[in-house]
DNA sequence: GGACCATACATCGGATCCGAGGTATAGCGA
DNA sequence: TCGCTATACCTCGGATCCGATGTATGGTCC
């Protein structure tokens, strides 16, 4: 996700890691705050794969900067993970958020579109919490009010994201190019 | 996360290592599934950590099963895990839905409250996913209908959440005991 | 009788992540 | 001048997780 994140922002234009450390804070901070000891070693490996180089600035601030630029390799390296994305990119929250961040990279709307549709297959599935043995159990049957909450808020998150995305289909549909 | 529901399922009763993973994979697997890798390192770090007996039954399946009791201090960690969750059980979705799903063991309607306001005041927290410079961008400001999806669907979960905790709140309050 | 799947448990290597700590410089107010 | 905060980078140990793989047995279907 951290991979993902970093390749996205830097496809827009280079950074030192500072700023990217502030650019993930607001985009994931809230939830899950990403530290230095996970953002610096994640960059290091990105430059041992050679999706990225730094360059080192002479500038004017406290520590020489670092600029990280997208390679060639790294630029594909987004396009790809965002024309494919791992089954876990669809299911989890946290990573759909960061994908969806990113995927107006992605340059051709019949792409873009296929994504979106992997997400609206998952929600479609019928999924539960609960079982007692085979059988569901739906919200209206818990005494416990907190099951309760948990299905009736995964229920309106559903259903807002599926509305979402059929109109944002549908728009792709006819848009030009 | 993973101990969490651990504790919390056992909680209820013993279970067997298979029947575990299955009541997980209902709860957590759709979005996020935990494989046998993950599960048994898991069980044996609460056992080691005193939380929980396994009693091997000669019974009758395929191979030996190990039938795992919650001990006393494993009751006491989940209570304690339930009345003071860290942040990220609070800030993650992920994390606070399965925290959620056991929070009626505490049986206190008063610190169940306390840990709704916990929630409460998280959601409530002004927050943004894009800055330009300090400034927040809104959903409606976007030309890339990716990222304003992601701020709708993110508006939309929080707003039934609020709705859901206003009530449950209430409700909790003026609940006898 | 053989193929296949579900049950049931376990281990290992590799990847990733987090928290705590460390090293600097620059700028501002008391 | 002292301390604080912001900028900017880095490292290490420990925890956790995942995927792949291994080892059994029992039941079902053809």
């Amino acid at each position: 996700m951290l991979k993902l994140a970093i390749l996205g922002f830097l496809y827009d234009r280079p950074l030192h890691g500072y700023e990217l450390r502030r650019h993930l804070a607001a985009l994931t901070g809230h939830v899950r705050p990403i530290s230095d000891g996970t953002l610096y070693p994640a960059i290091k490996r990105l430059e041992s794969d050679g999706l990225l180089v730094r360059e080192t600035e002479p500038g004017s601030a406290a520590a020489p900067r670092h600029t990280l630029h997208l390679t060639e390799a790294g630029r594909a390296a987004l396009l790809d993970r965002l024309r494919e994305p791992e089954p876990l990119d669809i299911s989890d929250e946290n990573r759909w958020f960061t994908l969806l961040a990113f995927l107006r990279h992605l340059a051709d709307p019949a792409e873009q579109a296929a994504v979106l549709r992997r997400r609206l297959a998952f929600l479609a599935e019928p999924a539960s919490f609960f079982y007692e043995g085979d059988r569901p159990v739906g919200a209206e049957e818990f005494a416990d009010p907190f099951r309760r909450g948990l299905l009736l808020v995964a229920r309106a998150t559903t259903e807002a994201e599926l509305a979402w995305l059929d109109t944002t289909l549908a728009d792709l549909e006819d848009s030009p190019r």
